[in-house]
RNA sequence: CGGGGAUUAGCGCAGUGGUAGCGCGCUCGCUUUGGGAGCGAGAGGUCGGCAGUUCGACUCUGCCAUCCCCGACCA
């Protein structure tokens, strides 16, 4: 894509309002643009990023079963009533948004699916056959926080992968819980994360066992505590402040933390709330056992960033799966002619390029480069020809 | 929801009780071109909203809205 043409290239100064290092870089860079508190327009590199880390996600569901879907946004008050998470004591926190149609009846837009996925689960699941079943979506939630924070970080309006499953017993939904954090490994990994696994609150989602997925950095809004020496580590509201291991002894560090993703065992709460069963070998009704997982994409553009590999004083700098193109082709004075010729092969050769083509000094090329953060530069100049070519160097 | 800060051109900011300016960006022309270029000429504003005080309010007062930061909650 030609760079000239874009909508949202790179501002000189960044809008006062953000202070986190991620938020400023993606408005300062033209990834996103904010239309009110805690809601963002994802422009062409915010966009191509974020299908970026969608296609790893889905891939990785995929591994393990999952089977893509896509349920509502808009929600029927009947379904949470049912759960109980419509109002009263056990109300979901953050509130719904609510509203009315036409009809005056009340609606809800959704702030996760368990509601949506256990009726869609007691009216196609009937037989311990059809177990154990799992799916996933790649869908907008609607959260109405007391207040949004850090940009992308945590917004009101966010795309998040749910991923459900509906198991017949305990054994099965902790094997397939641990096949769900080795696939959330390995997108972190692919997308260039270290990230730790603690053990969690489940919050107002509820159920028996969780994990959080916690990112070490200081625009972390959680504290996790770890372990050096064995795989201990928990979030520090689950934990208490502690100083040394409870499984080994050693000395116990505490971080700040981006909370990346949040797993959960639910086990039958939901089941039996909504009347989910399944008829098993013996022909006796049992409720599903249930868990969810669920991952929020901006949260990774955001952590990518704020990650110690994730930027420098320049700008971002992207791993190589999520990099909004694969190669940055600048022009500079007297190269516009063959940079125009080697844009055209590179497209048709299927390499996703990002072609500054504008006519602006050296300088506003090479920064806005630096500042966008792919990882690939090709640079072709006067200079670069009479050297015998193009330069091409590496970001990082 | 409690506490703090803010709201003037697309972005960053000045400013005065007498009807608004600077830098960047944008448009046109010329010059320039390896790290955010130069000169010249332009376009762009119901000064967040509603009341009030006043001969006169962007400026003073009140209410409201919106945004940011800190706290409790989340992916």
């Amino acid at each position: 894509m030609r760079y000239s043409k874009f909508i949202g290239r790179s501002l000189r100064e960044v809008p006062k309002e953000a202070e986190a290092l991620s938020h400023r870089l993606l408005l300062k860079a033209g990834y996103i643009d904010p239309l009110m508190a805690g809601v963002y327009t994802f422009l062409p590199l915010g966009w191509r990023v974020m299908r970026k880390i969608e296609e790893v996600i889905r891939e990785e569901m995929e591994g393990i079963g999952g089977q893509e879907i896509l349920m509502p946004t808009l929600q029927k008050k009947e379904q949470w009533l049912e759960s109980g998470r419509w109002d009263g004591p056990g109300e979901i926190d953050p509130p719904l948004f609510k509203f009315k149609d036409r009809r005056d009846r009340e609606l809800a837009l959704g702030p996760t699916h368990e509601e949506i996925v256990t009726d869609l689960a007691r009216r196609f699941i009937s037989s311990y056959k059809d177990l154990p079943l799992a799916v996933f979506q790649i869908q907008n939630k609607f959260r109405n926080e007391m207040r949004p924070t850090g940009g992308v970080l945590r917004t009101r309006e966010f795309l998040m992968k749910d991923l459900y499953s509906f198991h017949a017993n305990e054994e099965d939904i902790d094997r397939y819980y641990r096949e769900v954090i080795k696939a959330y490994e390995r997108i972190f990994s692919r997308c260039g994360l270290k990230v730790l696994v603690v053990s969690a609150h489940s919050g107002t989602i509820g159920g028996s066992e969780s994990h959080e997925f916690m990112l070490p950095a200081t625009a972390g809004e959680d504290r996790a505590v770890y372990c050096e020496h064995c795989d201990f580590a928990s979030n520090l509201q689950k934990s208490g402040e502690l100083k040394n291991c409870p499984n080994c002894g050693q000395t116990i560090f505490t971080t700040a933390a981006i909370e990346m993703a949040h797993i959960f065992k639910l086990g039958t709460t939901y089941s039996e709330k909504m009347q989910a069963y399944f008829v098993g070998p013996d022909g006796s009704r049992h409720p599903l056992v249930m868990g969810c997982y669920g991952i929020g994409l901006a949260r990774i553009m955001a952590a990518a960033i704020e990650s110690k590999a994730g930027h420098d004083e320049r700008g971002i700098i992207w791993p190589k799966e999520l990099t909004p193109f694969d190669v940055h082709l600048v022009s500079l004075a007297g190269g516009e002619d063959v940079a125009e010729t080697l844009y055209g092969a590179m497209e048709k050769s299927g390499l996703e390029t990002l072609y500054d083509d504008r006519d602006e000094p050296a300088g506003v090329k090479l920064t806005d480069a630096d500042l966008i953060g792919i990882p690939v530069r090709v640079l072709v100049s006067k200079k670069s020809l009479e050297a015998g070519g193009v330069e091409v160097s590496s970001r990082s």
